[in-house]
RNA sequence: UGGGGCGUCGUCAAGUGGUAAGACACAGGAUUUUGAUUCCUGCAUUCGGAGGUUCGAACCCUCCCGCCCCAGCCA
């Protein structure tokens, strides 16, 4: 377990007996969104301290802002904390279901003459906040006498007053050098029906008033927040302090980013909208619906939000590092299977017409407890158009004319002819077999520089492949003008007409697995069934060869 | 230029006064029926900068520089 700034604060606690060795913490989504993997490193950290430390993480739904939340995204989120492989057991709340105990706060907060009610519009209010610079201005019925507060407050609730007619807020300091204590709202007039409370109610309390007490009826012990709160942490402590209640403990980390992609609600809402993507489970997107459709395992996101570690400066993520973990963790699991995604067919002229062999495949060389498999061999087959060159440079070891090569477990073959049409490409290959190498091994114990992934033309299934890129061509997306700017048009790639082997035909949605050669792959949750197979590429697998290729490339470009 | 934070390898990140962990990336090499995996090897004489305290400083002090957050009746 990697050591961060939390896990010290914690065990301070723990030491000095704080909160009774007690370690409770939270995961307070807004359900205006879907969760992504940003908010992944949120749910890793709390649910992960609350195991480590045998304490609790309760799941809340921050939902003061009814007309943002819905209860699709309140069964998204719920979906997605429990596929990650968290358990909030009993502790599942809203932060509507305090609405009432929320207002009688509030009602204390007035009779302490600590909160008045604010008739100033919504523009006045602005106008004397001040600046960052120069100090607010008191509202001219900052004074109201506690009983006509109250008076007013109630008139809020009961819906006699207009939207922005006016706003309970705390009297706290108008020339505060922190613009968060001068004087912030901590309710207002909302009359929208609520998914939980339906019309109940028609006030609606600020995330700043809502989530200190909120953590406080929980008697949440460490409440981690990101960065952007820091300067809310004033207020939080204001608001527990002068109402003299259970007071938790605000700690603020660096939220995450990630290079190649944007992980801001905002504009993630602004490419399913705009239909950038196909929906918020789009395999592109870094939503933790789009990772899973994608084929990330709750593991390897685990283990990621695990390495990045934890602490208070922003900082970037190579997406290269999420890319390692999913590899790391279906390099293990996942089954090897051959499939051909460009398919270049190739005849062995010397192979009997109507043969037909079984060839012994391994199914994971990481896991010999997977055991094997038998693969169709026959006359005509297909590899891959990019393991053929017509002429072949230095470091190309793969098929070429006159070459021999080895097709995975099965025979020697080499290229005697190449067919093209008209146009010039090449079509067909003709080649010949070396009957006494099947299996991959030449008796002679001659060598050969590369071996092939190969499909049986005969046997082979048809299948959709989708290979994806990443979503956007800039490191820094969130830092362009226009974000949408920098959207990638190759992130995805639709192969119709790829050649798996045999057994992939009656695969389930969701099996994962690796084109051997060619990178991880996973059968679409949605759009694949039998007779329909959809395949995305989760990821490729490192490449030295392409790595190579680029090398070369970039020089001439210079 | 008010207030709150943050600056350690290309990217994350440990380190909390005793002489710079680890991971990813990158570069070499070995093994390999996946140019995969695995395995070696290399990769910060230096911690934003400058002073100071100390036998000793990334850690303490001073000043400076840079970056992020705050003027929603969003969270």
């Amino acid at each position: 377990m990697p050591s961060n700034f939390i896990r010290h604060i914690i065990e301070d606690d723990m030491q000095s007996g704080k909160y009774d060795g007690r370690v409770v913490t939270r995961f307070p989504p807004e359900p205006n969104g879907y969760l992504h993997i940003g908010h992944a490193k949120s749910i890793c950290l709390n649910f992960g301290l609350s195991i480590e430390y045998n304490g609790s993480c309760h799941l809340r739904f921050d939902d003061t802002n009814p007309g943002k939340e819905n209860v699709e995204f309140v069964n998204s989120i719920q979906e997605d904390v429990q596929w990650l492989g968290f358990n909030w057991d009993k502790h599942l709340y809203f932060t509507s279901d305090y609405f009432d105990r929320l207002f009688d706060y509030a009602v204390a907060l007035i009779q302490m003459g600590k909160a008045y009610v604010d008739t100033q519009s919504a523009e006045e209010i602005r106008q004397n906040r001040g600046t960052l610079k120069a100090p607010g201005i008191d509202s001219p019925y900052r004074n109201r006498p506690a009983e006509e507060n109250l008076e007013l407050f109630h008139k809020m609730k009961n819906g006699e007053l207009e939207e922005g007619a006016c706003v309970l807020r705390a009297k706290i300091d108008m020339g505060s050098p922190n613009i968060i204590m001068r004087d912030p709202a901590l309710y207002r007039i909302r009359k929208h029906h609520h998914h939980r409370t339906k019309d109940q109610w028609c006030i609606y309390p600020m995330y700043d008033f809502a989530h200190c007490l909120s953590d406080s009826i929980e008697r949440i012990t460490h409440s981690i927040c990101t960065l952007e709160f820091e300067n809310n942490r004033e207020l939080y402590d204001w608001i527990l302090d002068t109402l003299g209640v259970y007071h938790s403990r605000q700690i603020e980390f660096a939220r995450l980013n990630l290079s190649y992609t944007v992980l801001s609600k905002r504009k993630l809402i602004e490419l399913v909208e705009g239909n950038h993507v196909s929906g918020w489970d789009d395999p592109r997107m870094p939503t933790i619906s789009g990772l899973r459709r994608r084929g990330y395992t709750p593991e390897a996101i685990r283990n990621f939000c695990e390495r990045i570690g934890v602490a208070k400066r922003d900082s970037m993520v190579n997406f290269a590092l999420l890319e390692h973990c999913i590899r790391e963790d279906l390099n293990k699991k996942a089954h090897r299977v051959m499939g051909v995604l460009n398919p270049l067919r190739v005849v062995i002229e010397n192979y009997p017409d109507d043969l037909s062999e079984e060839m012994e495949a391994i199914n994971n060389p990481e896991d010999k407890t997977m055991g094997t498999r038998k693969i169709p061999f026959s006359k005509v087959l297909y590899i891959e158009q990019d393991d053929f060159m017509e002429d072949p440079p230095k470091k190309f070891f793969r098929l070429g004319p006159g070459r021999e090569v080895r097709l995975r477990y099965a025979y020697f073959i080499t290229c005697t002819d190449v067919i093209k049409d008209e146009t010039g490409k090449v079509v067909e290959l003709r080649c010949t077999y070396d009957p006494e190498t099947r299996g991959g091994d030449a008796p002679d114990g001659r060598k050969v520089k590369s071996t092939l992934h190969w499909v049986s033309e005969q046997h082979a299934v048809n299948a959709e492949v989708r290979l994806y890129e990443n979503l956007f061509t800039v490191e820094k997306p969130a830092a362009a003008d226009d974000f949408k700017a920098t959207l990638n048009e190759n992130s995805v790639q639709i192969l119709k007409d790829c050649k798996l082997e045999p057994g992939l035909g009656t695969v389930e949605p969701g099996f994962a697995c690796q084109f051997e050669r060619l990178g991880y792959f996973c059968a679409d949750i949605r759009d694949s069934a039998q007779g329909n197979l959809v395949f995305n590429r989760i990821v490729t697998l490192r490449d030295m060869w392409a790595k190579i290729q680029k090398k070369n490339k970039k020089p001439n470009k210079k």
